[in-house]
DNA sequence: ATTATATGTTTACAGTGTAAACATATAATG
DNA sequence: CATTATATGTTTACACTGTAAACATATAAT
């Protein structure tokens, strides 16, 4: 009976998406549940329900659940900082960078609402853990005070680089986090404009 | 040996935390742990054990956890909009009661930062409690937009009310949680000139 | 051919929310 | 006053949780 004949180890078929590694595929079921059902409410034998594997095979991929969350914020993380300086590389002023970067943070969020609710809006249990997540979202706002400095060089300004920064961080994640977490149950007259007039707002001053 | 004696009733008595109604002690004591070590990791048997009572004692005073959860919330809210009453009526212009308005509502997340977290960053399991709390919110959010409505009625202004309320609302709620969550490990330059900063900035509109 | 390693499964345990049944202290009613 | 009803607690029981420990096997290394 136990003849389960592994497939041969082909180490990557991009095509099929039920042959992902599994440590992928728990990675993305995870998110989902979690973003739809809470972290805490989803128990590591429904995700690997789920899956199709017996929960005990997850602890061979994360140590526990708080690491597999973490290992799902460290992925938003990650693509965040890649877009983030994609877009500060193309060519414009440092004002039209620092919003095309506001904007694409913004609609990665919008088209990634499960990405955003499991790493920003999920209280992760304070502790070291925590802490990890804390020091990677430094590295994303190296970006925008990288952005703000310029901005202020640009002007020949002087301004307070980590209030501006944080003033952005704040007013983004609040739109974003508004935008998502009310977007079924709650008329919003007209999403793009205010997304484009929070941006400007909150820029105006490197005008 | 059921001789427990219980206390003559003394309806109320003030003085003493201790003999507080069960029911407000409950309240205060899982607002303290949830904001502590967060709403799904706190257990009824560790509210009953920090109060001295058993934890099916709660279930006499809130239908379950949840009801707990939004009991919560609806304390705060209703704090929330009493302030907010109260500093809309002092004497000004518009314009000043508005940015009052937003101090008020900032210092009181800063001062109560164990509200703040149970209220605003405890991700409800979705469900008909999740939309009563919604429900709620939006009788807060009725006073920013009246607040918004006189602003633009005292200028002649034609502005878009409900979305220069939305910015306010999530700029106040971006600002706050920031503060409050990384108050401890993150250095801020001048929380007090960042909130002026940040409230000029989003009502400037209506100078 | 044998051993080691990677990756899975099954079993077991302490802790969870809460339903159900029971207990008693105060208030209401005869 | 005696009796019943109600409010407020406790104890017990059950289905679920995260995960440690032990076991199994399929591939890689020797």
């Amino acid at each position: 009976m136990p003849l389960t004949k592994r497939a041969p180890t082909l180490r990557r078929t991009k095509s099929s998406r039920a042959h992902l590694p599994l440590r992928d595929q728990i990675r993305n079921t995870a998110r989902d549940l979690f973003a739809r059902e809470g972290y805490e409410s989803v128990s590591m034998r429904r995700i690997g329900a789920q899956i199709g594997c017996s929960p005990m095979a997850i602890y061979r991929h994360y140590e526990n659940k708080e690491e597999l969350l973490l290992s799902i914020c460290e992925e938003t993380f990650s693509r965040m900082i890649q877009l983030l300086d994609e877009t500060r590389k193309k060519p414009g002023t440092a004002l039209e960078k620092l919003r095309r970067c506001m904007h694409t943070i913004v609609d990665f969020h919008l088209s990634h609402p499960n990405h955003y609710k499991v790493t920003f809006m999920t209280l992760m249990p304070p502790g070291p853990v925590a802490e990890r997540k804390v020091a990677i979202a430094q590295r994303a706002m190296d970006r925008l005070r990288a952005g703000v400095r310029e901005c202020a060089a640009e002007k020949g300004m002087d301004v307070d680089v980590e209030m501006a920064a944080q003033i952005i961080r704040v007013a983004t994640h609040g739109l974003a986090s508004a935008l998502i977490t009310t977007s079924r149950c709650y008329p919003w007259k007209d999403p793009e404009r205010m997304k484009d007039e929070l941006i400007a707002t909150v820029t105006r001053q490197f005008e």
